[in-house]
Order: structure tokens, then sequence, then C-alpha cells
DNA sequence: CTGAAAGCGCTTACAG
DNA sequence: CTGAAAGCGCTTACAG
């Protein structure tokens, strides 16, 4: 079934059809009828591929993300995908299963694809041949009129940013926990090289350091951004033996896995352990107890993500749309020691 | 940047550059190497439209989901990812946001997009106008050489499927409650109209019905798919007067809200009341406590539908692959009343 | 408003 | 093994 077909049968020339079809220009109202008419009598579908290549300009837009199996990637894709229907556009979505040589290679493909605009969702590396390999494809990309952008802080790739304060959600975080009392902290962390959870990190140690806490260097410890990571992690913890009366995971997904592994060493949380997660993923809440965590708007973020890559850009800058975390205390934390913490929080 | 461009610095046709590119017949080694140099110089990128016009094959798969932010369909997507990469294909992933309408246009839309497989994964709907139209889509797909294949049962479509053996794993799961001692139940189930939810409740009520039990209608409440689903029909059911000792979410995810609805009641989890779910989905062993349920290896059905697609068909028949649930006892179910259970279980 | 024609960027028989 | 040429199925200036 092809253009030309609907055109003979409805009596008219292929440029007459594909006017009628697309609404392009103004079409006669009766050969309009005939030819929307020949279309349906005949099942024709357009072929998309043959558009887009007179047309130049691709109805899809790439999506790149570490893993949709995770809560947090699959929280924001359906915001992504949300916000793809609303504007008519199909997503072409990869998991890159968290391998930095693979992201690239998705761009490729996407710019072979001619991707409307290109998604990168999840933490940025902070590895210079990473940045100089992405920045080489992604450059060309957007001087041929690609669109770029992308969720967390990708160091020097200048480009369209959803970005949530992780530092500043961190900090809020640490400072909530010293608010109910305590003193002693443990950090589960990532894979240093994610600005994620560098950002986490810092934030989280800054905010120690206003209250002169030091975090010890064998407290805080580093497993992979995964249940299984925080698991491991919680796990290495303990062995190195716990000195904190607190723990706090970089991200909930994390915590789920700490949780585990803390109950099955006979820990209580939060009677002997307080613990914290960030992201405020979908399930975090239905624990017991309910984690207590930074609370990112995961769908919303995916949402703003695509409208940040289609909005025309106004200058030469980049946008950087700041997405404030919120902290959610729930019970997953207690008072220091039953409750020596000043009422008013802080 | 186009193959033209790069057979002209090459010093070669535009056939000879295709075929250096693509390895798809010999070409002179001198020739080759010049051609794959001026390739990389001019950072050339090919154009998947053209190709896929001109070759009348593309290398996409079209998924479509209810939501990929539900952890069911993430798990399972997350499976026909690795599954794609392994092939080099891309997906291009739709949500239906559970709108059937939405699920028959995003065929037509992948259709457009000569998508080399379509896999529609989630619950077939029981309604002959849905059947029609899809059919309507997917037959001129099929004889024009598209693959399809579904995960779960879709009546009359005829297509290779994934099949989760809902109807025996849920009647082996009440048997497994049974043999706890549980002789009264409830069901939180989804809209009648999904073939996963009919086939659901229907093992578990044959399974009763072996033990001459009877599920009274009003121990029956409907709610939609999803976390506050359940939750509206746990508070549903305890509105109506609950009579059970044992509640059964047809899934996860709806169990999970149900959980929370019968916390915030005072109910006590197993210990007033048991409750289990099906699927088994990455958070469920993580509540508290641990969900019982029946397990499907959801993310190896994501491989298997997409393999099932691609895979060539033998006959005319289509081909079903069946999976087994597994019935995971966990701490969310307890022997009735301090376990007047048989030991062997049954 | 309508149509003939060129062109989008490839692939692949078909000759040589 | 290599190249000239046709063709994939559309869109869109360009005339009329």
């Amino acid at each position: 079934m092809t253009l030309d077909a609907v055109a003979r049968t409805a009596g008219v020339s292929a440029a007459t059809a594909s006017r009628a079809l697309n609404g392009t220009a103004r079409v006669r109202e009766d050969l309009r009828t005939r030819v929307l008419l020949a279309a349906e009598r005949l099942g024709y579908i357009p072929n998309a591929h043959a558009q887009a290549l007179a047309s130049a300009q691709s109805s899809v837009v790439g999506v790149i993300c570490h893993d949709v199996g995770d809560p947090y990637f699959s929280a924001i894709a359906s915001g992504v995908m949300r916000a793809a229907a609303a504007r008519d556009l199909m997503v072409m979505l990869a998991s890159t299963f968290r391998a930095p040589a693979r992201e690239v290679a998705y761009v490729s493909t996407l710019r072979a694809h001619r991707a409307r605009a290109i998604l990168l969702i999840g933490s940025g590396f902070e590895d210079t041949a990473w940045e100089r390999s992405m920045a080489a494809e992604l450059g060309p990309y957007r001087s041929s009129g690609g669109r770029v952008a992308v969720v967390s802080r990708h160091r020097s790739l200048r480009v369209d940013t959803v970005l949530p304060e992780n530092r500043a959600g961190a900090a809020e975080l640490a400072r909530a926990l010293i608010g109910l009392g305590h003193r002693d902290f443990a950090v589960l962390t990532g894979p240093p090289s994610l600005t994620t959870v560098a950002d986490r990190l810092r934030g989280f140690r800054d905010a120690l350091a206003e209250h002169s806490i030091r975090l010890a260097a064998d407290q805080v410890v580093e497993g992979a951004f995964t249940r299984e990571g925080g698991y491991a992690a919680a796990a290495e913890l303990l062995a190195r033996g716990l000195r904190a009366s607190c723990v706090f995971a970089v991200t909930d997904v994390m915590a789920v896995g700490a949780l585990a592994a803390l109950r099955e060493s006979g820990l209580r949380v939060p009677e002997d352990l307080s613990l914290a997660g960030f992201d405020d993923v979908p399930i975090v809440r239905d624990l017991t107890p309910p984690l207590t965590t930074v609370a990112l708007p995961l769908v919303r973020m995916g949402e703003t993500v695509l409208d940040l890559a289609l909005r025309e850009p106004r200058g030469q800058r980049s946008r950087v749309e700041r997405i404030a975390g919120e902290v959610l205390l729930r019970g997953s934390t207690a008072p220091w020691r039953g409750g020596t913490a000043p009422p008013g929080s802080e």
C-alpha cells in the first residue's frame, strides 16, 4: 500500500494525496474526501521512513537510561512517555546496563535514526575520556539541528539540563538527621565517577561539617548502584564495624538492599539504627518502616526533560531546570537514643 | 554527511562504499580500507531511514505496554531491552496508560515505522470490539512479514505467546493457602475484562472449589490494576465487612496498596490477616512482612517474547511458551489461627 | 488549488 | 570485484 496507490484510486496526484492526508495544504474538499476514503478503504499506512527521508525530520525521540528495570529510571521514563504521547512522538528507548561505552554507541545509533531529540537520563560520568567521545557525538548532532537534554549533572556537556539538587538535598537531609540528634553517620555510596554520587556525598558531608561532624573514612562504603550493591555495602559496613547511629544510602534502591542486610544481621531499623535514602522511588513509602528520603518528582522530571529538549532555544546558553528535593522524614529514622533532639528539628 | 561524500573522498562508487561499510559483499582490501578511513574521518553516520527504505527492512522492534512506570512492565521491558541489545535492535517503546484504543493506535504507528516485530506486553482484553480492531491491524502487518508476539493470553489474536500460567499459578497458591489452614478468603481483583484477571480469579476459585470452599460475592472486590486500586479495593473490602482470614490480590502491585490500607485500619499482617499477591515484582520480597506470591520470571519473559517473535516460524500454528509460576510462601501469610495446618502443606 | 518532477540517502540487481 | 542506474515511498518547491 503506497501513497501512489491511494492517489490512483482517488484519481488525484500523489502530491494532492499527500497534502490531503497530512493537511499540509489546502485541498479542494471533494478531492480531500476521496483521498481519505481511498486511504481508509485500502488500509493505507504511510511509510515513516520515506516520510522522514523526504521531509528530513522524524517523529521519534531517543531516550538513553541505565536500566529501565530500575524504579528510578522507570519512573522518569514513564514521565517521558507521557510527554511524548502528548506531542505525538514515538520514543526509542535504550538501556546501557551501566556501560558508558554503550551510552555513546546508542547516541550514534539514535543519530542514524535522525531522532528529533536525544535524552540522557541518569547520572553523568566524571570521566574525561567518556566526556570527550560523548561530546564528539553530541556536537555534530546538535549542530545539525538535533536537540539534547539530560537529567542530572553532566559536567562539560553544556546541554539543557533537568538538575535535581542533589547536593542541597543531601545537605538538607543531613541537617534533618542531625536535628534528630544523630552525630555518627555512615554512608553507603555508589560508583564515585557518577556525578550524582559525588554531589550527594559532598552535600551530605558539607552539612555535617557545618556541625563539625566528620565522616570517618571507613564508614563510607562503596557499592554498585543497585539493590544488591546496597546489600553488599551494608554488609561490608557491618564487617568493618558499625560506628554510626544513622546510615545514609545515596539512593533509595541501595537503601532497600541495605535494609535487608541490616535486618538479616539482627539490627532493628530504626530502633538500633536509622536509615535514609534518596529519590523517593514509588515503593519506599511502603516499606516497613517507610523510608526517610529526599523526594524527587521523578515522573515530572521525565516530562520536563522532554519539554526542555523540544522547547525552542532562546540563546546560546544551555538552560537548567533545577529540581528541589524534599526531605521526607519517615519511620526509618528515629531520634537518637530515645530523643534528645530539639523539638523544632534542625 | 552522506554515503556519496564518503565514496567520493574514498575515490569509489557509492555502491562500493555501501558494500564496504556494511560488509554485504567482498570488496578489494585497499578500497575497503579507504572507505572505512573516509567514513571515520568525515564522521559519517548512515541515515537509517534511507537504509530502511532502500532495503525494505528496519532494525527496530516495537513494544507496547500499559505503563513502563509499573514494576511488572518495567521488569519485562528490561528483559526485552537485553534481548534487543544482543541482536543489535533498537526498541520503540509505547505506554498506553491502559487505554485499549491507544494500544491499537500504537500498533498502527509501529507499522508505519516498519518495525520488524511488535510485542504486546500485558494482558489482553476480553472485548470483541477491541479484538476486531486489533486483528485488523495485526493481520495486514503479519501478512506483509511483520512478526508479532505477546505476553499473556490474548484470546483470538492467534499470535506467538509467552503465556504465564495464571490459572494454574493461582490455583496452586490457593492450595498452599488452604494448606496453611485458611478456609475463608477474599480477593482483590482488577478490571474483569483483562484476561490476566479472569484467569487468576478462575484458577483461585477452582482450587477453592476442590475443597468445597466458596468465595462470597461480597468478598471479591474490584479495583484498578495499580497500587491505588489495591488500596481502594482493600478499603472497600473492610467497609463491606471482612469475613476472611486470607486475602488474595491478583497482582503484587495491588497487594502493596492493600497492605497499606490494611495497616492503616489497624490490622496486622499476617497475625490478623494473611495477604498474598501474584508476579513477584522485584520489591515485594523487601516488604515487611515479605509478600507471599506466585513468582514469574519477568525479565526472562521479556527476553523470551522477543526471541519468540524473531524466531523463524515453522508452520502455521502460533507457538506458545508456557511460563510456570512458582508459589513463594513468605511472611505475609501465616497458618490460620496458630496453625492447625497439616505438616506437609496441601 | 493541482500536478509533474526532482530529490531525500541509501541498497541491490544487473552488466561488465 | 566494481560501478551506473534504478528504485524504495514519500514531500515539496516550482509552474500553472
